[in-house]
DNA sequence: TCTGGGAATGAAAACGTTTTAAATTTTAAC
DNA sequence: GTTAAAATTTAAAACGTTTTCATTCCCAGA
């Protein structure tokens, strides 16, 4: 004769779920109250009591109690997904990367995830936006290298869907957005190529079509008035020009009778190629001419130490980006999402 | 007297939905047909009439119908999400987003979209994987830069979690990996080295701790037995340590009678730094000495056109980590799923 | 005429959460 | 000791799918 079969340890409780995570019934079930409550108690809605809310915590934490965001996602129809337009282009050594880690770090204690979402799935950089928007695959969208009249913006404005970007544009209504203070650059970057007695400089502008060209071209060129000194602004070469092709175009300009001694670069591999192409002229870097330029890693100071550079810093940026997204995201009405990221001047001493 | 109001325009169908976006139950309505009908049309099931299926993916398409994420997530389990570890080192230039963007293009036929999950969510990279697999934020994970005995692999095998990693491992149970063949890579640029009739040469390592570091090895090693030529693999620098650091440790090399006349240099940054300490010692690249280095982007070869060049490319990589991935969760039993990528050589005739 | 069976469609439940509205308990006031 | 009000808690519906199971329809075979 055999013992009759008794409950197992633990089976009373119907605490084990289909997919074997815990979900709010599970909680509800340990702590003998129903599923609405708890997760009342878990958002910490004020009618709920202390004593019940903490417990509720608590025993979350202890059975290792994650939401669903399939299903918050469904309810509220919030994705907590903040998407980045993953531009292929990249002139600058590790920009889309150092962004990305700013805007991680930035998502870190909130429900939010990053996605990628890449240009090439349409034909226009305002198509992938739109899709995004029609389709509502993210609570809010963030971009790089905006245009004074930017299409993506102009679309996300008009949808009102949350978004914030890296640069200025020039629409008459204002929107949130991170920029470094290129004016500043330019204009710091002048001045110590005059204040190291150099008699003509010149600047490698970005693309034209970015707005943060003309903040740079604005900032050389207030720096030059100033000084009254000789200038030059290369119409055949911008910081998107191949190393190669720039580097060869500084050679044959260094040949000249009037080539600039002062060069203000935007962009390290520019910086390089400008070096390099001086170098093929015969030049000495910091005796004939000399050189500042943006730095936004390691790579310029460490391959070049006598560059005089100006730090931009882009994790910083990101994780500023991060951080009013989510401010325009939960208050629609938030003002002041503007923010213009001070140059870091790194110049020696000397 | 007026009017009795008559039924407005499109009045009489409810198919406009509150959240405005169409779902299954709009087409349902416009077809005269079940929800489930329908849905099972959409996914062409065999038991629904051509006919209807047909005509339910023509209104699909018409009304810019896009299944509800989080519904079919929450309904299947399924998050048709792939994420991928991002590792705030990059040692090579455009590494992350390279990789990013080949993924982005496999996944873009799909419903899979790409999250980032940086590292620092916890202090060890194993723990990032972890945390993704408990609460099953993504079907597949990617990661990049493995070790022999990669604590992210083995917590991954143990789970069944379907991953696949850019480079190999030790362990003895097999998992889809892509990998790039770094011993042919070595084992050419080194031949490369002593065709060129060099006769000491040297190789600038990964770090020792990931997998590809014993291949790069391997591969030079091979080459330097076979010529039976002298040889060096400097202890005190890697592929990671900063340029400065190793543009010095490379110009003190020189100075001493013993130094090595050829380098094999894995990454583009490093080359630069062997070149500028060579030249900080006065030797000149492709007479006093030369270089084969790996090149993943425009950079070198753009600023230092006389080195010879071995092509890694990392976005076609990236594709296919993202279609093997895909592989992988759709078929657990998957075999094959190894990619070694060839080394693309760039020799010029000279 | 009836029956069985295949082809096509449909009803209803479920995934895990949030939210509206209602129910219950406790406290305070008389 | 009522009773109204305040403080808590709960039931039930809903978000948009997928899936199990049932139903309808039509026709072949008896």
């Amino acid at each position: 004769m055999t013992e009759p079969s008794r409950p197992q340890r633990g089976e009373n409780l119907d605490i084990t779920h289909k997919r074997g995570k815990p979900t709010l019934r599970t909680i509800a079930t340990i702590a003998g109250l129903a599923v609405t409550t708890v997760s009342r108690a878990l958002s910490d809605a004020p009618q709920i009591s202390l004593e019940t809310r903490q417990r509720v915590h608590r025993i979350a934490r202890e059975i290792g109690y994650l939401p669903d965001r399939a299903a918050q996602r469904l309810k509220t129809g919030r994705t907590n997904v903040v998407a980045i337009l993953l531009d292929p282009h990249e002139e600058v050594v590790g920009f889309t990367t150092s962004i990305m880690y700013g805007i991680a770090k930035a998502l870190k204690e909130t429900p939010y995830h990053l996605v990628v979402a890449p240009n090439f799935l349409s034909t226009t950089n305002a198509e992938a936006a739109e899709y995004i928007i029609r389709n509502h695959l993210a609570d809010g969208l963030i971009f790089t290298r905006t245009e004074p009249l930017d299409a993506r913006v102009r679309l996300l404005l008009e949808a009102g869907f949350p978004f914030i970007c890296h640069g200025r544009t020039e629409f008459s209504t204002p929107h949130p957005y991170v920029d470094y203070d290129n004016f500043t650059f330019a204009y710091e970057a002048t001045r110590r190529l005059i204040a190291k007695g150099r008699t003509k400089v010149a600047v490698i502008l970005p693309p034209k079509r970015l707005t943060f060209c003309q903040h740079i071209l604005h900032g050389f060129m207030t720096a030059v008035r100033e000084a009254g000194i000789a200038y030059e602004v290369p119409e055949k070469v911008d910081l998107d020009t191949p190393a190669d092709v720039l580097r060869d175009f500084v050679r044959a300009r260094a040949a000249a009778p009037d080539a600039p001694d002062g060069f203000v670069c935007p962009g390290e591999v520019s910086a390089l190629a400008v070096i390099g192409g001086m170098s093929d002229a015969g030049r000495t870097l910091a005796t004939d001419y000399d050189i500042v330029a943006k730095e936004t890693s390691r790579l310029l100071t460490q391959l070049q130490p006598k560059v005089d550079t100006i730090h931009e810093d882009l994790t910083a940026a990101g994780e500023d980006l991060g951080r009013m997204l989510l401010q325009r995201i939960n208050n629609p009405d938030a003002e002041d999402l503007h923010l213009l990221l001070p140059p870091q001047i790194n110049f020696p001493v000397g």
